[in-house]
DNA sequence: TCCATCTATATTTTT
DNA sequence: TATAGATGGA
């Protein structure tokens, strides 16, 4: 074969055969087609040009992007390698080749379908040299990059505990997603992070890279991108062979990611990008919600279609969602609809505080259960990861199944990532990063002092660390003791790396941590966590044995850090709403929907209205994960760190149109509200333990009774919340005050005369009410 | 080198 | 409240 990239048919036989249709007649030929709606069908058949998918939420976007794929390979327009599809995660890259591959009949061979990294490293790989790599670079994992950060901090005498490494590196990393290298940056740019010298450091931390013969995730693309910009013939080559690039998640794609697809489909501009501007919800990590909302202007002559109807929601939640959504500014717009029944209304429900929130969702889940609702098809979406402890305390009581979502994944475990630090320098000995984590694990008596010694001497020498060790083995710079440990140790992976010739890797690598003592670390550790680590290795060898060697599996590990899905037990789900996204349940509960908490307070003081919009984004890829029906909560008193505060409703609530929602507070707790009791007045809450706890703290504390619950009013009616705590008091959480050394703050716990107050200079300070006066007053 | 003690800090997370 | 990381003493 002379042209690699010459048309050859992949799938080595007439596809049209898998149509399972007549070949005579144009419109039934591909099977696929017909279940497609019209809007949807024009976005598969719209192959030429650039093409932006609006998908709404449940508008069969999967099934868009994978019949386009299969299409483009039925029509004969592109070869499967002539076809470049990007997605963020791996998982979807698995769906869409095994959906891609279920429409054609047979898996198409030699596509570029992955992550962007995994594709720009595929790219990379080819092409290090002409970057100032090796072909057998390593990824770093997020582990190495903070230790090297740490490094140069030191290195700089930048104080690391106001500027802590991890600070630092999200500086850089954002730079890179908007494909900053270091010389498009200016002295100053960075403020007065790391005191001002970010740049130098990012300058110094992009060296070390090049010496280490290593990448972080950042530099997968910005090297690819200077590849192309500087190697005409190399993005020659891949004009040539990709006719077609797909993209899924427009919406998450950063600036360099964004260049990168630009500068790939310059030639042929097949480019066809599927996303939702609505469910934009990772700017904070890098993602550019401009770019979907300029595809048409990056893009002349882009075709857009919107997908826009909804194939998964009642009328109702569709409803719910959109009209919070449309209080975004920033959008293209789209309008969906639905031809599913309205539904339920979402129910709103206002509680007294975090435990009686985790205990209705409780009873209402089991309700659900008696009616014969599978726990499989329940999520309890939170914002953050604390609100789910709530949750499994009180699932736990009630002996509900559930598994929560999130945590540390297998790859970043201590003892995998260790083990994988032993492979790595048995792979490559350069890779300083990899040996100077397992040099003293376990304990070798290779201490700071005797690691500064090898630091220098390798630095002197200009040799990675392995090397420098073998040197230090001829010296006497080292104490005797250590360095006989440092000859066994380099001995040991020399002989390692010898076999590893021959041995299969699976057996080399259980060599590798049985005769370095890692093994025997876990097992002489007597925490109980140390069984469970133990099994951990005893996974990863397994996992390995799916690899065909050493370098495949360590460029897996890289690429792929995810965590095996569950198998289908029957169990609720707990999670983020960002972890929810592209997920669907029946039935989804929204816990914690107050100020401070969604929308997050963070997220408005640090991006203000742009963070605003995408809280409301995430609230609404929250309400349309629900098939069937929404519940959304909201508690009046919520402890937050060791101490309470309390919340008003999130504004999202009265953002859902009042036709769209049924809102109820807890019998008795909210009395005047359904109910129609009067406050404090009859039995009516006695069912509600929080509320009577509330009556007797403030009895004890020796309050007076509150006033009137504040009314939250709907569209569709109004209903009460319980009142703030000590409404009477002076200086009400909440007050916004001024001290005279610390200037404006609000206070955010009450306690007597003591006040806990968030200054919006000098922090959170506990002062005396004494000290500070209403802010209104100051002068 | 190890352990106790103190202290700051506390969204969202994939590759 | 919970925890990770740094610090300091034996």
């Amino acid at each position: 074969m002379s042209d690699p990239y010459a048309y050859d048919d992949p799938l080595g036989h007439d596809p049209l055969s898998h149509a399972g249709a007549p070949a005579s007649a144009p419109a039934q030929r591909f099977a696929y087609l017909d279940g497609l709606n019209p809007v949807q069908r024009e976005a598969v058949e719209a192959m030429d040009g650039p093409v932006l998918v609006l998908a709404g939420a449940g508008t069969g976007k999967t099934r868009v992007l994978t019949t386009r794929l299969a299409h483009l390979l039925m029509t004969r327009r592109a070869a499967a390698f002539q076809i470049l599809a990007v997605t963020f995660t791996n998982k979807a890259a698995r769906e869409m080749r095994e959906r891609v591959a279920h429409l054609v009949g047979i898996e198409p061979e030699g596509w570029w379908l992955g992550t962007f990294h995994a594709l720009a490293a595929r790219i990379l790989r080819r092409h290090a040299e002409l970057v100032g790599l090796k072909s057998n670079f390593t990824i770093l994992d997020t582990d190495d990059q903070i230790r090297l950060i740490k490094q140069l901090l030191e290195a700089a005498n930048v104080d690391s505990k106001k500027w802590p490494a991890r600070q630092v590196l999200g500086v850089i990393e954002r730079w890179k997603d908007r494909g900053l290298t270091p010389d498009r940056l200016n002295e100053g740019d960075g403020g007065d992070v790391a005191g001002g010298r970010v740049v130098a450091l990012y300058r110094a931390y992009q060296e070390r890279l090049r010496t280490l013969n290593a990448c972080d995730f950042g530099d997968l693309l910005l090297h690819n991108i200077t590849l192309f910009q500087k190697h005409p013939d190399v993005l020659a080559e891949y004009h040539r062979k990709f006719k077609y690039i797909l993209v899924d998640e427009y919406q998450d794609t950063n600036v360099a990611q964004y260049l990168w697809l630009r500068i790939l489909s310059q030639a042929h501009k097949n480019i066809c990008c599927v996303g939702d501007e609505d469910q934009s919800i990772y700017a904070w990590r890098g993602a550019e919600i401009g770019n979907i909302l300029r595809f048409e202007a990056d893009f002349p002559g882009a075709k857009v279609v919107k997908l826009e109807q909804n194939y998964r929601s009642t009328g109702h939640i569709l409803s719910a969602a959109s009209g919070l959504i449309a209080n975004n500014k920033g959008r293209l717009g789209k309008t969906l609809w639905t031809q599913a029944d309205g539904g339920e209304p979402v129910r709103v429900r206002g509680v007294w505080d975090g435990e009686e929130e985790a205990r209705w969702v409780g009873d209402e889940i089991e309700a659900l259960q008696r009616q014969g609702v599978s726990l499989a098809q329940i999520a309890v979406l939170v914002r953050a990861g604390f609100q789910t402890r709530e949750f499994e305390e009180r699932f736990i009581t009630l002996g509900l199944p559930y598994r929560v979502i999130g945590g540390p994944r297998f790859y970043e475990r201590q003892e995998i990532r260790d083990a994988m630090a032993y492979l790595r320098v048995v792979n490559s000995p350069d890779d300083d990063l990899a040996f100077e984590r397992i040099v003293n694990v376990p304990k070798r008596g290779v201490g700071p002092a005797a690691l500064q010694c090898l630091y220098q001497a390798a630095r002197s020498r200009g040799m990675p660390l392995t090397e420098a060790g073998w040197a230090l083995t001829e010296t006497d710079e080292l104490k005797p003791k250590v360095r006989g440990v440092m000859r066994t140790l380099l001995q040991d992976f020399f002989r390692w790396r010898t076999l590893s010739a021959t041995m299969p890797h699976t057996e080399l690598a259980r060599m590798v941590l049985d005769e370095s003592g890692y093994t025997r670390m876990w097992q002489e550790d007597k925490t109980p966590e140390a069984p469970g680590r133990l099994e951990n290795l005893k996974e990863l060898i397994t996992a390995m044995a799916e690899f065909e060697n050493l370098s495949g599996f360590l460029e897996h590990v890289a690429l792929v850090m995810e965590n095996a899905e569950a198998a289908g037990v029957d169990q609720v789900t707990v999670m983020t709403l960002h972890g929810a996204k592209g997920l669907e349940f029946d039935m989804v509960f929204l816990p914690g929907w107050e100020e401070g908490v969604f929308p997050n307070q963070r997220a408005l003081d640090e991006t203000g209205i742009a963070g605003l919009e995408e809280e409301r984004r995430l609230a609404y890829v929250g309400l349309t994960r629900a098939r069937k029906r929404a519940y959304i909560s909201h508690a009046a008193n919520r402890r937050l760190y060791g101490n309470w505060v309390s919340a008003i409703p999130s504004r999202f609530v009265e953002e859902i149109p009042g036709g769209d929602v049924e809102a109820e507070a807890a019998s008795g707790l909210y009395p005047g509200g359904n109910a129609g009791n009067s406050f404090g007045g009859g039995g009516s809450f006695r069912d509600s333990s929080s509320y009577a706890a509330f009556r007797a703290g403030q009895q004890a504390a020796g309050r007076q009774q509150s006033p009137s619950p504040r009314t939250i009013t709907l569209d569709s009616g109004s209903y009460q919340v319980a009142p703030r705590a000590r409404p009477n008091a002076p200086f009400p959480k909440g007050a916004r005050v001024f001290h005279q050394k610390f200037g404006y703050g609000t206070v955010t716990t009450v306690d007597q005369d003591k006040l806990e107050i968030d200054f919006d200079q000098a922090g959170s300070k506990k002062v005396m009410d004494s000290f500070v006066v209403p802010a209104e007053k100051a002068g």
